[in-house]
DNA sequence: ACACGACTAGACCAATCAGTCTAGCCCCGA
DNA sequence: TCGGGGCTAGACTGATTGGTCTAGTCGTGT
């Protein structure tokens, strides 16, 4: 009962994925999710019951286990936490090249909404904590205390967040790759 | 001939850009900034004659300019560049937290438009810019050669940046007074 | 063979979007 | 006092927005 109703779900989250972090929550209409998804407007609120902004809720979920997938994968194998975040920034900069355009931070897309709108935010606020962390425990794992790799990992995060809106701007992942020089010397 | 003109005109600017802080360039409409502006529909055509886009990059010159303000209030009477930084770090903070909604970074909500939109990816460049290198100016005058006082100011303003972002998931700004402890120990 | 739920399909709607246009106010120089 | 330009004022338009609704298809269990 999935291989067709699953794909379709699929379908949609990527693209509107795909479509958030190039021109934001707002600047995405429904109309081009669904063109690009190849799907009506009926199966997108049979999915997502509440619409758009279910949608993007789903969508950076997606995004964001995905990211996690990178963390793990570039810190496996690392010897020291600089190493690993090493791999992860080189790793992020290749993402931010993949794209025939350049895309914004997945999750910072989404705080884009009404200031009311807590649900979103809580939701980004939540996923964002959850790569903190995720980040802390490769960082315990390879010899930092606790508060060390709390510390660490935030910092690296939020200056990974930060260059990635640099080099939206630059429509160059340079200053992503020059992130471990800065911080690791 | 200027009282009322640029009186109307600043405050489209003033109210565009914080309203596009707080939901972004696409999630504003129109009929917003005018009714906080108290101006009708022909004022801004007037003024603005390419309407919103037009009426964006104003604003966003115009919160770049009095970045640039902070900037050269925080480091002037600084003795050494971890000063001046942290002033100003605390300075943002206090901004973030002035308003009665929890704000974007003033630049990067203009970020998000349509991939092609090379005009607005400029301009944003530019300014971002132009934050680093006064920044930089400071750096140098506090005794810094121009690399260093190039990749600490790129530094801390790629860390600014993502902590604005983090501190608007979070709802705190506590994030923001922490980057000159993690950068200058 | 039948029925039922999951899902697809897209017509349709009110609201809102950015932008255009004409009318008129108001001030200032002649 | 008249004329004209800078500016205000808002009605209006066509396109697009997110969302609702009904009809119908398809697969499956009975």
């Amino acid at each position: 009962m999935k291989t067709q109703s699953t794909s379709t779900r699929d379908r949609l989250i990527s693209n509107a994925a795909r479509l958030f972090r190039r021109t934001g929550y707002h600047g995405t209409g429904l109309a081009q999710v669904l063109a690009d998804s190849k799907s009506p407007k009926g199966s997108l609120y049979h999915h997502f019951p509440d619409g758009k902004s279910d949608l993007a809720m789903a969508a950076a979920s997606w995004v964001s286990a995905g990211m996690i997938r990178i963390i793990d994968v570039s810190f496996k194998d690392a010897d020291t936490f600089a190493d690993g975040a090493t791999t992860f920034c080189y790793k992020l900069a290749k993402l931010f090249e993949s794209g025939d355009d350049w895309q914004a931070c997945p999750i910072s897309a989404m705080l884009f909404d009404g200031p009311g709108n807590d649900k979103f935010r809580d939701h980004a606020d939540q996923l964002l904590t959850s790569w903190s962390a995720q980040t802390a425990e490769h960082g315990r794992r390879l010899g930092m205390d606790r508060a060390e790799a709390d510390a660490t990992s935030e910092l690296l995060l939020m200056t990974i967040q930060g260059a990635w809106t640099l080099a939206r701007a630059r429509k160059s992942a340079d200053v992503i790759r020059r992130i471990p020089v800065h911080l690791f010397g």
